[in-house]
DNA sequence: GCTTTGACACTTTTT
DNA sequence: GTGTCAAAGC
């Protein structure tokens, strides 16, 4: 089969390369996804089996792009190629393989939400029982939400707590590192007997079994003669163990690139990419320089970010594309005046005849995307937000599913407290004390249901729910709408914007109508989140939004005109990013940005204060409205404000 | 002793 | 919009 794309040399020795593991260093939009699709395709073509191939993407929108392109291409193939996220990959082979991870068989997938929940009770229990012990009580021990992300990122790199702790919190005392410690430690033993696996668990436990199971290792040596993976840059150290143990004898195929690298705070190792010829045996590296995707302003203007860099990023593309339109830099007033102007440039140009695909909003924060969701819900512009708080993570949401997750893990302590917790008069030490209690009945219905009857009676409708969610364990669908009859009376109480709130309901339980136990939807929406706006939209009007989405998850997407929003000081670096290599990921965050764009970019900021900075801190965008060469500046905040701060600024 | 209520702060990026 | 804390209410 043929494609129908022409391929440059570059790409098609990258394609066609045989009897060598190889790493392809794709600059951005030079064909990475594209280098992947025709890689899987010419195998197909040279008939290898498609069950023996795998590909290991970042986002499942990524395999979920692959599969369908190559579905329409080898129509004639009654299987296809295996592609997804490691963490789908790893999860699925745990869920296929029981009689390997007998201990997971009931386990659930728990999301950041659960884990800050759980990480916080840990946090209070073992500061309760450190402090009288301490000279004054003062440990200074990080926030929850800190904890959770500092466990997941030492466990990411393979690093041991005291060792991570003495090196990058040099102030901290012997009895603090300790007592984070002994957090951990009660994070691990809570998660265990409630048969949680955090996201992390599910690579790491996979990996660990694997390498300790020569049965189980040689079930995955053998299964697959081609790996492949996309972004290799964000991949991490037991990322980069499970890899081995899948290839060799299978070839490994990797593709990425350093300049977009965003996902260190995640664990992400460069190592991967820089190393690859040295630690895989029998390997090329190849380059791919030449963009396809974007006018040569814009990768001029890619250029100069990060050109301004300190680091040599050895990544001037050229573009095949005609120069185009210089990208515009437009500052507004604020947010709302941003926002309008957004929706107003967007809708003249549907009206001349643009697509609704053809635009793409891009935002540093899924915070600073609200006010553009306001207008255009206003403006009753269709739109589908990426990334930020997904569906399964509201309130009201969590109430639903706790039933559920707790009916079917009745281990699940936080399910039981957050549930129970909606009936009047139950607050989380009865709750506790419940699900303690539950605990003891070990998985026997008859007594959970017996011990609600007596020690719960005047809530009746425990004890009917729980019946309702066993007996329709395979129908997810149809139990969810029973439950939400039976519960919308006492939520509603909850919530006093039920009205808003109440529409979530229904989408959760059509979109459980695509899943045939609880378990699986759960997991399904745990690994891959929709926020509320994706999700109330059918296929077809999901076609015809706008996008917003966040630049992490823009990875990989392209459209014909992009916006970045909100791009003041602040948001490029973020502020919260303070280490040099925070702030030189960030680069490489606005970088991605840039280069998502085809043919026409525009970057707005909306902010009080413009201009001349007084912080000392870089800011990437600081120079560019001079910068008449690059960008075609604008600025359209109103003459009265700027008079106004201007007064303000110097009084 | 436990639950409810109201006032307040805070809001990076993701599998 | 969600989390946290203290004080009021049962």
């Amino acid at each position: 089969m043929t494609s129908k794309f022409s391929l440059n040399h570059q790409q098609s020795k990258a394609i066609k390369i045989e009897n060598t593991n190889a790493l392809v260093l794709a600059g951005a939009g030079s064909g990475k996804t594209l280098t992947i699709i025709e890689r899987v395709s010419y195998l197909l073509d040279r008939g290898v089996n498609p069950k023996r191939i795998l590909v290991l993407t970042f986002t499942r929108r990524a395999a979920q792009e692959l599969i369908d392109r190559l579905r329409t291409r080898h129509s004639h193939l009654d299987s296809m190629v295996l592609a997804g996220t490691f963490h789908r990959f790893c999860l699925s082979s745990i869920r296929s393989h029981p009689h390997f991870f007998q201990r997971h068989v009931k386990a659930i997938v728990i999301d950041r939400g659960d884990q800050v929940s759980l990480m916080k009770l840990c946090r209070k229990e073992v500061l309760e029982h450190h402090e009288p012990s301490t000279f004054d009580g003062e440990l200074d021990i990080p926030k929850t939400s800190a904890l959770v992300e500092l466990l997941s990122y030492i466990r990411s790199t393979d690093t041991s707590v005291f060792s991570y702790l003495t090196k990058f919190y040099k102030d901290n005392t012997q009895q603090e590192n300790q007592a984070i410690n002994d957090i951990f430690n009660q994070y691990k033993s809570k998660k265990e007997n409630q048969r949680y696996l955090d996201f992390d668990d599910i690579l790491i436990d996979f990996a660990n079994r694997v390498a300790k199971d020569k049965e189980l290792a040689q079930i995955f040596k053998k299964a697959y003669d081609h790996v492949l993976v996309d972004e290799i840059q964000d991949t991490n150290v037991i990322q980069w163990r499970i890899l081995e143990n899948l290839v060799n004898p299978a070839w490994l195929y990797c593709v990425g690139d350093d300049a977009q690298s965003i996902y260190s705070f995640r664990g992400a190792n460069l190592a991967n990419l820089q190393e690859f010829t040295r630690r895989v045996k029998n390997s090329e590296k190849l380059k791919l320089t030449i963009n396809y995707r974007s006018t040569q302003s814009i990768l001029s203007l890619a250029n100069y970010i990060l050109a301004q860099s300190s680091w040599d990023y050895d990544k001037e593309l050229t573009a095949v594309h005609p120069l185009g339109e210089k990208p515009k830099l437009i500052d507004f007033q604020n947010a709302t005046q941003e926002a309008e102007w957004i929706v107003g440039d967007i809708k003249g140009k549907l009206a001349n005849n643009a697509k609704i695909k053809d635009f793409m909003v891009l935002t540093r924060t899924a915070w600073s995307v609200r006010t553009l969701e306001a207008i255009l819900v206003e403006k009753k512009v269709p739109y589908k937000f990426v990334g930020g708080t997904s569906l399964l993570n509201s309130a009201h949401v969590k109430d639903l599913l706790a039933l559920c997750r707790a009916a079917i893990n009745p281990n699940d302590e936080l399910s039981w407290v957050r549930w129970l917790s909606i009936f009047p008069g139950i607050g989380p030490k009865k709750a506790l004390l419940a699900s303690q209690a539950v605990r003891k009945a070990e998985d026997d219905t008859d007594k959970i249901l017996a011990y609600f009857d007596k020690a719960f009676k005047q809530y009746p409708l425990i004890g009917t729910c729980l019946k309702l969610v066993w007996a329709y364990q395979k129908d997810p669908a149809d139990m969810l709408d029973k439950i939400i009859i039976l519960l919308e009376p006492e939520v509603s109480k909850l919530y006093d914007n039920w009205h808003a709130r109440k529409n979530d309901w229904k989408l959760i339980a059509t979109l459980a109508t695509r899943h045939d136990s609880i378990t699986s939807f759960i997991e399904a929406y745990t690994l891959d989140p929709v926020t509320s706006s994706a999700a109330s939209l059918s296929d077809n009007e999901n076609k015809n939004a706008l996008t917003l989405i966040t630049i992490h998850s823009a990875k990989g997407l392209e459209a014909k005109v992009c916006y970045i929003i909100q791009s003041q000081e602040g948001s490029f670096p973020h502020s919260r990013s303070t280490t040099k290599e925070e702030i030189e990921e960030e680069r490489r965050v606005l970088y991605v940005a840039i280069t998502r764009a085809k043919e026409e970019l525009i970057i707005t900021r909306a902010s009080n204060f413009h201009g001349e900075s007084f912080s000392q801190r870089e800011y990437f965008l600081a120079k560019l409205a001079k910068k008449d060469e690059l960008v075609d500046y604008q600025n359209k905040i109103n003459l009265f404000c700027k008079d106004y701060f201007r007064n303000f600024r110097y009084r």
